[in-house]
DNA sequence: GCTGCTGATGTCAGCAACTGACATGAGCGT
DNA sequence: ACGCTCATGTCAGTTGCTGACATCAGCAGC
């Protein structure tokens, strides 16, 4: 048992979605956020590198687990199968309900400023993708191309997803979607 | 003739290109770069909407042009290939000598907070040519696909034409490109 | 049990990005 | 000559974010 009530950073987290959610993006200040969280404005900079990072916390572990993915996947899948296999298993840490993700999403989606956060974790996700792919032998080039693609192929899905009213697995998003690419992409 | 010395807009962002590469992004601000101009702080937040938004000045006018390029692009080009060829409008933009748009793409490279801009003024261009080959009768989901993957191919064609010292045309690169995305997404 | 170290938090001062409100002043049309 | 326009200046204020230092519960070692 630690001296503090515990949990600090958890709490700075659905502190702040809260408030983003209630008033916007903009409208919330950091004091607010601690206040809340019972904590202190330079307690939340200690666990957050700036405001809007709060909201994609989870972002290193989905990234971890997408390459760990990866580096399981099977051999003889082509560059672009083994990354979006690899972006697929993003669904275990998703789980079946968008709810959750819904809402963070939309609160995302409604500020410019955390959808530019949203882009730089989205291209750091293919620079990690991309630097898997070497490692299987995959040439640079194709490489960033594959794991490009592969991440907007999960854009497109997630966004399905999260749409979607009936339970469609986000899985199953994925392979449509990588189906609507290759049919873009031929010829 | 105007009463003030006029170019304005021209000498912030002059100021500002000169003091981002000299001391880097984030030592320099923005009443440096009001000062260098011969301004103050609050007429550079007149002409730009952000500390960033003055390396990104000419980012509408890219847009456009590849907008119209991509509405004047034959009608019997599938939708990855209209989208390709529009971005290639972009060469005559960028002209035949790297060295300008090298200069510009080191500074943003070099900040992370520069990076996010930079990405969403892709992500807006991606939009903008999804908009445009919807415009052609091409289904949503191929139009959104088919914009994110030529905008990826730019960008990758891009980043090789900034790097080559023989005289490679922009052009050149993106049919390159496009033809290794081919590759990559074939099968 | 005392001691000292550790590590998360609090406190405080300060810089820099950005904004709103109002003032200025040269040119332009009438 | 008059007043309007509009880019710029001036000023005060909020907020994001940082560095430096203080605090203080627990834990290790004695």
């Amino acid at each position: 048992m630690g001296r503090w009530v515990p949990g600090a950073r958890g709490r700075l987290q659905r502190a702040a979605f809260d408030l983003f959610a209630e008033r916007g993006f903009e409208q919330t200040t950091v004091a607010e956020i601690a206040a809340r969280a019972e904590l202190t404005e330079r307690t939340f900079f200690r666990h957050f590198a700036d405001k809007r990072e709060v909201l994609f916390a989870g972002q290193e572990e989905l990234t971890a687990r997408i390459v760990v993915a990866l580096a399981e996947a099977p051999a003889e899948l082509s560059a672009l199968d083994a990354a979006v296999v690899a972006v697929g298993a993003s669904a275990e840490i998703f789980g079946d309900r968008p709810d959750g993700p819904r809402a963070r999403q939309a609160v995302i989606n409604a500020h410019p400023e955390l959808r530019e956060r949203e882009l730089i974790k989205m291209e750091g996700l293919v620079a990690a993708l991309s630097t898997g792919l070497e490692g299987r032998g995959v040439p640079g080039a194709a490489a960033a191309l594959a794991a490009s693609s592969a991440v907007a192929v999960f854009r497109m899905a997630f966004e399905r997803w999260l749409r979607s009213d009936d339970g469609r697995d986000l899985g199953t998003c994925i392979r449509e979607a990588l189906g609507e690419l290759r049919a873009v992409t031929a010829g």
